[in-house]
DNA sequence: TCCCTCATGTAAGTAGTTACATGATTTC
DNA sequence: GAAATCATGTAACTACTTACATGAGGGA
């Protein structure tokens, strides 16, 4: 995970780890962290495997590292970015995709957004149809909290397409948490 | 995480590690994964621990291991669930925790929901300020796809908030994905 | 001069997953 | 008798986090 949000952050401009740590912090970081000993390590394993390029500046009386992502890199990066989402963190890795797409010609974008709903909306069915069987077998009167967590599910993931579909066509974002349709 | 699922899922029965396996897929597993290569080594762990008795039962030909809680587990399981919510997974935690708010008395759980919300409250501050700053700064404009997440941000916390709020005055849960207010 | 931010790294530990390995029981 | 499900376990690996460790640069 944070090796491909590393190469999409340095793909337009170079950064030191620092950099990249801070800038987890401000923007994608409302859902992926990273620790510096996660990320020093991994800088070292991208550039050895020669999806970034490090160059050393000396700054004053220090050397500062700078990181970039190679052609190789940006491949990297854009077959993760293209393939199918992890099933096991779905809500994570949509957004972690998304928050990139500014990378994508629109077609591509319009696609894989697609694929996301059609995803998401398996998942919204199958919520639905748990709380049909639980309704049934009046779960709630036995395990109101158990069950509410389902409520949660269900709500989170009519969030979620909602949201998918609001992008798909780059409605003003501003207007997104007013909306009632 | 998994070991205080285990405990808290064992406290009114007592399951096999695959009965365990099947609970959680059925239940929790709507946010809780569970693989048998982290659970079974979960069951020695606790059992020696002494927060779980273990009991070997012959059936037919092959002897099933039935695992209960015991008196130090549940005192372990209920000092996790009245703690402080883990800040790096505030959804995951709230939605573990919820799970199991049947097994405390309803002053316990208000009190609880109420810190959750307080503390959701905060992390909706922090998500309407930084939009504040990018609608200044223009930044949709400059990033749609990167500015995007940050308003899922906005539209799952205030979701968690309304379900908060929601399922601390225990309304009816069948209602909750209609209501409009 | 002190403290904060900038800046880079390692070591030990945590909490899992995936794949390997085996075998009983039930259902068709 | 074959296949699905029940049932338990280990080994190697992955992807982290937390704490340790160090030091430069800038501002009050």
């Amino acid at each position: 995970m944070i090796e491909h949000i590393i190469i999409g952050l340095t793909i337009h401009e170079p950064l030191t780890g620092y950099d990249i740590k801070k800038k987890i912090e401000t923007g994608i970081g409302n859902f992926v962290k990273a620790s510096h000993g996660s990320l020093y390590p991994a800088l070292k394993k991208l550039t050895g495997k020669g999806f970034l390029t490090m160059e050393e500046l000396p700054q004053g009386n220090r050397i500062k590292k700078y990181y970039q992502a190679t052609e190789a890199g940006k491949e990297a990066f854009l077959e993760w970015l293209t393939s199918p989402v992890d099933p096991n963190a779905v809500t994570l890795n949509v957004l972690s995709k998304v928050f990139f797409f500014n990378d994508l010609p629109d077609d591509q974008r319009q696609q894989l957004i697609q694929t996301y709903e059609l995803h998401i909306q398996q998942i919204l069915d199958a919520y639905k149809k748990m709380e049909q069987e639980l309704t049934m077998t009046k779960e709630e009167e036995k395990d109101y909290y158990g069950t509410s967590t389902l409520y949660y599910g269900l709500q989170a993931t009519q969030g979620m397409l909602r949201w998918l579909k609001y992008i798909k066509g780059q409605k003003p974002l501003t207007e997104f948490i007013k909306e009632e349709d």
